[in-house]
DNA sequence: AGGTACACGTGATGC
DNA sequence: TGCATCACGTGTACC
């Protein structure tokens, strides 16, 4: 109605166009700050920020979700637990009982150490020693110790000839490969 | 100006008033469809969604980065390389200072197997062995590696009281806790 | 009553 | 010329 029920004093009515003022202006600054946020926006309309929020938001949710999983994952109870969250899943559903040895290489320099983790077996340390002779390397120490009944853990340190240096991943690899088909 | 620049004619002027209705229609959704995205939001007015909101992208931004610093650890931090032929990568390129400690930790029956690579460092062992007598763990066999000039490779086989049996993550992170303020 | 919040119609501005 | 977007003042409702 135009002038029955809404009465309004000269000041009462300034007041009410301030409040109005302050409110908007604040709401406009929060859309400034929201924009901000959100990468890769490029219209500043209310409509597209509003938008491009919501996808952020929804995308951000599901990242997280999706990094939560595989640090609960990481965290999980495994056979192995490595210190740092940083480990290999070992824990093998699918996999037989007959483990297959778990093999490990790292490289200092020109040095090497290779660490087998596997079931206790007639002449695995010498198979193990001529893989790594095949593979050009000396052998400075090692260590056999019996986990069990049944395990062996076995750490060599060895020394690669300058010409002929491996990545770990190679080597791990070829160790495997030389390893596997004796088992 | 009351009706010098702006003359508009009648159908004109309802487009112009249908036009507005629809924007502030659309708007009006958006909002709705942020509040639902945000959680824990008790005040719906719409400088309370822009103000929740803003701080949830920045929490969520923040969790993200958390998160992938985190699994950036896992995946590249080490030059370790285990086989199962699920290949790790091993490119490092914001690889870090200082390596902490990896601690890891088997259980077969009631022996455990305990390996540190770590740092060389003054009293390393004695420190090791000393956390682990505090477990109430017999120690059975151990080796003592140096791998290369900095690095050593500790590998430890003891044994469990029945009556104090640990998960290979409690006893892990207890050697850790114990391990990490002495270095 | 006094404060807070909203939707509306409207004039203005920028492509 | 239109079309989209905005800020404004205003009426109204809720507590």
């Amino acid at each position: 109605m135009r002038n029955s029920s809404s009465a309004r004093s000269p000041h009462q009515a300034q007041d009410h166009i301030v409040a109005e003022r302050k409110r908007r202006e604040k709401i406009s600054q929060q859309f400034i700050a929201l924009s901000a946020l959100i990468p890769g926006l490029k219209k500043i309309d209310k409509a597209s920020v509003l938008g491009d929020t919501i996808q952020h938001i929804k995308q951000l949710q599901e990242q997280v979700k999706l990094l939560e999983e595989q640090s609960k994952r990481i965290n999980a109870e495994s056979v192995v637990y490595v210190d740092k969250s940083k480990s290999e899943d070992v824990s093998d559903t699918s996999s037989n009982n007959v483990s297959l040895p778990e093999i490990e290489a790292r490289v200092l320099e020109n040095k090497v150490l290779i660490r087998i983790h596997c079931e206790k077996q007639e002449g695995v340390l010498m198979n193990i020693l001529r893989e790594i002779d095949n593979l050009d390397l000396t052998v400075i120490n090692s260590s056999t110790l019996h986990f069990g009944a049944s395990k062996l853990d076995i750490t060599i340190i060895a020394e690669m000839d300058d010409e002929f240096k491996l990545s770990v991943k190679e080597l791990a690899r070829k160790l495997r490969v030389g390893l596997l088909q004796l088992m």
